[in-house]
DNA sequence: TGGTTATCTGAACGGGTGTTCAATTCAACT
DNA sequence: AGTTGAATTGAACACCCGTTCAGATAACCA
């Protein structure tokens, strides 16, 4: 039974790849199987490998297209570095509200990614924790912030903001803008100098 | 070759949690097998049936002696609610450096635990967070401290506390007493009431 | 209308999974 | 010395795994 209706190829791609990150999001990457992803697709197992070479690159590719988009997604702002760390934050908080799910298996499945994947997760993870460490630098030197150790504070604020997706629920107690303006403040607080 | 020198069950036993949580800890629940974990332990794999009913319970049995035990080593001192946070957080950050694999399973593999097993760890879990968010709106009430939302605070703290896991390694830039202070130091400003 | 080709099926491959259990081994006790 | 029984082996069970590929299907092009 196969074409059934005009070209497939633009459908069943995108539709794997979406397949692939709800489950890996739902049970782990090491949990869901070829054949679970081929019949959410509505497909057999074997058809997956017109798509993708194999189960690890489906993993590698979804992590590394969500760290690019994430890095080409965000510039700092002219100004001030209190007026930079205000763009990142909220800049951070809204993109992972957005996207629940990619950033849950970026965070989880680090460990399921063979070495060579690896290193180029944590290079784009890093590319993105210098931008933080970077305003804090500047503003650290212009007075406007306080706090010992750059890298330090970078950590602790990306592991901040990026627990919002394990507690926040669309429809729930708060909304998107106030839980945003409530982790800037608090993200704000913990590294202001001390009027 | 049973019984090579005296009982072997008070070995055996502690052992395979041992190799278990070492092993889920690296790979992943669902990635580990029985056979990897008995060849850790030097055992046959059916041998680890004598000590686990099965291997659902070896995962369960490790994150609830571990959210029982961070519970029972804490109680909240007397006096003022910026000293109840302050031990609060650095007991957290002591808690989690000295137990690095049990954090990082607890966290990660929640995915994994049958719905009932699922239930009593995030109930262990709430109770945990709802020590923290004590101390934070008895601090709100006597005006120590400056927060719009209890409940997003304390998420907020906690997931920044518990981020030192990712980052931190022995012998490393910072040691354990300077990490600890630094934390403390983030969370007191980031709840802290305008003076 | 017939041929081409992108798309998919369905079976197969070798191997791994969690779990059970009869049989075996051997320290300890009588 | 003989018996007991805790501890373990090793094989077996039924099933699932990622991946490959010859063959079937059907939309498109000449």
């Amino acid at each position: 039974m196969a074409r059934k209706q005009g070209s497939h190829a633009d459908i069943t791609g995108p539709r794997l790849r979406e397949a692939a990150l709800r489950l890996f999001a739902r049970h782990g990457f090491a949990a869901v199987s070829m054949r679970q992803i081929a019949a959410e697709v509505g497909v057999q197992a074997g058809a997956l490998y017109l798509y993708t070479p194999d189960k690890q690159a489906l993993l590698f590719e979804l992590m590394r297209g969500h760290l690019e988009d994430l890095l080409a997604d965000w510039q700092p702002p002219g100004g001030p570095p209190l007026l930079q760390l205000e763009s990142f934050v909220r800049h951070h908080i809204r993109y992972h509200l957005d996207r629940p799910d990619l950033v849950f298996i970026a965070y989880m499945e680090l460990r399921n990614l063979e070495p060579a994947n690896f290193a180029v997760i944590e290079g784009l993870r890093r590319d993105y924790e210098t931008q933080l460490e970077s305003i804090l630098k500047r503003g650290l030197a212009t007075g406007e912030f306080d706090m010992a150790d750059t890298k330090l504070a970078t950590m602790a604020l990306i592991a901040m903001l990026t627990g919002v997706t394990t507690w926040y629920r669309e429809g729930g107690r708060l909304d998107r803008d106030t839980v945003e303006a409530l982790y800037w403040d608090m993200a704000r607080k913990a590294v202001a100098a001390a009027r």
